[in-house]
DNA sequence: AGCACGCCGACT
DNA sequence: GTCGGCGTGCTC
């Protein structure tokens, strides 16, 4: 029996005779466990056990689901063997919540009783009006290479689609294409994130109307989910819809999937089983032998190289949609002293000017709040936290009650505003840098007509807080839409004559090898929210301190190809990933001294277990470049290697001999908390 | 990871 | 006097 316990792998039950049936894999039943009761999921139907027998309980319950299939098996097996996390761990959170709560098997989903059909399929009466969409000539040569392969045969294509080319509308057509030719298919779409869903939501229940969908992503309530995983895992949804965690969701008749967004870091679970849903939905198109399709205009650059070593097929959107064109980019440059305090005065005189053109502006700073801290002009204190190595972030209006605060952005601590400095008493504060409630402000002044709105996850931190600020920026009632990299995603635009990013590359130099990588995604995509329709061309205006930075120059052409080639080759000469292969191990413990003498322990077993294996090289434990979070001290231990298998197996001896010192995952000797992350994005 | 038992500080 | 902090020990 796999459970949800860091424990083991496997727990032994007895098969009790008043159930009705016989024990069967992948059969979902409720056990007593310790002093409560578990949900797990059975993998193996034995007559022996090496556990006293005495110990044994019996199962007490069968789940009213369907079994998990063996294609869902071994997907939860890759995946933990890949990531190093137990069996058990993996599959049973597959299920969701709702379905693992003692009580809820009884009455089940209740749904036929009059209450909200969640995966109703009837189109609603404004989606009617709109008629599948209408392609040009190069997108339907692009669903032309879709459909001329085999739909049975697994086959990964990346469709590399320049911003605005119609990318969507063509997997759209795919997908209703692989639904109608076959009456029982199941597609899954992976989406970065939930604030995307509600709009392509209606785009594809217009656009597929005869395909009933159900959407997953972490915004649901707990029955939602349940819902619409049991419309998934009974067939009966056709069209799955949903963000990272949807990948483990068990599909029958899985016939296509598709990755929309490839590049996005989101695709990445931070916590736990640190997956990759996009690497995951690719082993699982293999497995399954079906197609799988990865949209983006910026590939990660992964997928870049599997493309140029011929793993994966390109098929290519080079035109906007209409022939838009991408606005012109100017870079402006900034002093390296340059604090980021006042906005250059080149980016005023063109948000003034667009401004009286009566076209709307997006501006870009990568923080929200008023300042990234507050200092003592005297003393030069700045505003810490307590429990963090970070600082709070100053915060003109927040909460419930919009009041000025200081909020720290890594563990949520929210603290009142010192009125004096709470080192040496003086009373002068002074907020620097620039966040998104500042920049406002200061709109407000260079533009005191204009309608300023600001889009950031204090703002819309609900989907219909965000709904809302969207609809008003559709309806024209904004000139200028300040906020943060939240503005990019998956939103079009009318009537945008300029785009300014401030202070662009305040993570340019930073410890992310990613960065320019991340960067220049990021900037592509705030580009193709610019001159969607005719009119002028549209401006982007850059502040930067390096101008001639690879990101820029490629940027200014956007020469996507010739920038991922220099990646390649940066990456190639660095030894970093594709070209490597990293895991990290987190270690957390009040002391730092604990965490780092844990770590030091694990890398003295590697190089013990495998003192001669040049393929894989371990660092020195080291504390984390934010070393204090929430009061716990962090440290980690990288491990490089150029061979994957080697990697594993040494993951998977350093697992079991820290498990061996380990209660669950927090080691008896002084309380660190360790983890194993694979692939990790931060080294 | 949960959950319970068990032993020390500030509250009605 | 008790409510509640989190250390420690157990789970087939």
């Amino acid at each position: 029996m796999a459970l949800d316990k860091p424990l083991d792998d496997a727990f032994d039950y007895l098969w009790s005779e008043e159930l009705i049936g016989n024990p069967s894999l992948g059969m979902i039943v409720e056990v007593p466990f310790g002093r409560s009761r578990a949900v797990g999921v059975i993998v193996e139907v034995s007559n022996h056990t090496d556990i006293e027998l005495s110990k044994l309980k019996r199962v007490e319950a069968i789940a009213p689901l369907p079994s998990l299939d063996r294609k869902i098996f071994a997907l939860a097996k890759f995946a933990s063997q890949y990531y190093v996390h137990g069996f058990g761990e993996t599959i049973v959170p597959a299920i969701p919540k709702w379905w693992r709560t003692a009580g809820h098997w009884e009455r089940g989903l209740g749904v036929s009783k009059g209450s909200k059909d969640y995966t109703k399929s009837a189109p609603q009466i404004q989606d009617q009006i709109i008629c599948p969409e209408q392609l040009n000539q190069h997108q339907n040569e692009a669903l032309k290479s879709l459909c001329a392969h085999d739909a049975k045969a697994f086959k990964t294509i990346f469709l590399n689609g320049v911003t605005g080319s119609g990318k969507t509308a063509v997997y759209l057509n795919y997908l209703d294409h692989v639904l109608r030719n076959n009456k029982d298919a199941q597609a899954l779409i992976l989406l970065p994130e939930i604030n995307l869903t509600p709009q392509l939501e209606r785009r594809i229940r217009s656009h597929i109307p005869h395909a009933e969908m159900v959407v997953l992503h972490s915004g649901l309530t707990d029955k939602q989910r349940a819902v619409a995983w049991h419309a998934a895992i009974t067939g009966k949804a056709r069209i799955i819809l949903g963000t990272r965690l949807s990948i483990l969701t068990p599909i029958p008749n899985l016939a296509v999937i598709v990755v929309d967004e490839e590049h996005d870091g989101s695709f990445k679970q931070q916590e736990g089983l640190g997956y990759s849903a996009r690497d995951l939905a690719v082993w699982r198109a293999k497995n399954e032998d079906i197609p799988i399709v990865l949209s983006s205009a910026t590939p990660s650059l992964e997928t870049w190289q599997a493309v140029k070593v011929g793993r994966y097929e390109e098929i290519k959107l080079t035109e906007r949609i209409n022939h838009a064109e991408m606005p012109a980019v100017e870079l402006v440059q900034i002093q390296q002293s340059d604090k980021g305090l006042t906005m250059s005065p080149r980016m005023k005189q063109a948000l003034h000017d667009n401004y009286q053109k009566g076209r709307q502006a997006l501006v870009f700073v990568n923080r929200r709040g008023f300042a990234p801290v507050l200092a003592c002009v005297t003393c030069g204190w700045l505003s810490d936290c307590k429990d963090c190595s970070g600082y709070t972030v100053m915060h003109r209006r927040l909460g419930l009650r919009n009041v000025p605060a200081l909020c720290c952005h890594h563990c949520g601590l929210v603290k009142p505003i010192p009125r004096a400095c709470p080192k040496c008493g003086d009373s002068d504060l002074l907020p620097l840098g620039r966040g998104t409630q500042k920049l406002e402000e200061q709109l407000h002044e260079i533009a005191p007509q204009a309608k300023i709105l600001r889009v950031d996850a204090d703002t819309a931190r609900t989907g219909k807080q965000s709904e809302a600020l969207f609809t008003q920026i559709h309806q024209g009632d904004a000139d200028i839409i300040v906020g943060t990299q939240m503005l990019s995603k998956g939103h079009d635009y009318q009537n945008i004559g300029l785009v300014c990013v401030l202070d662009a590359d305040a993570r340019l130099y930073s410890n992310d090898y990613r960065a320019p990588e991340l960067l220049f995604a990021q900037l592509i995509q705030v580009a193709g929210r610019a001159g969607r329709s005719g009119g002028e061309r549209a401006k982007m205006l850059i502040e930067t301190r390096y101008p001639n930075d690879a990101v820029y120059q490629h940027l200014m052409s956007y020469d996507v190809a010739g920038f991922m080639q220099y990646l390649a080759k940066e990456r190639h000469d660095a030894g970093l990933p594709p070209f490597t292969y990293h895991a990290l191990i987190h270690a957390e413990s009040k002391q730092m001294s604990s965490a780092i003498e844990f770590l030091s322990s694990a890398k003295e077993f590697l190089n013990k277990n495998a003192p001669t294996k040049k393929e894989v090289t371990c660092f020195d434990p080291v504390p984390k470049s934010l070393s204090r979070v929430g009061g716990k001290d962090r440290a980690q231990l990288l491990i490089e290697a150029i061979n994957r298998a080697q990697l594993q197996a040494q993951l998977n001896a350093l697992d079991a001999y820290m498990r061996g010192q380990s209660n669950g995952r927090v080691s008896k000797k002084g309380a660190v908390r360790w983890s194993i992350e694979r692939d990790p994005l931060l080294i």
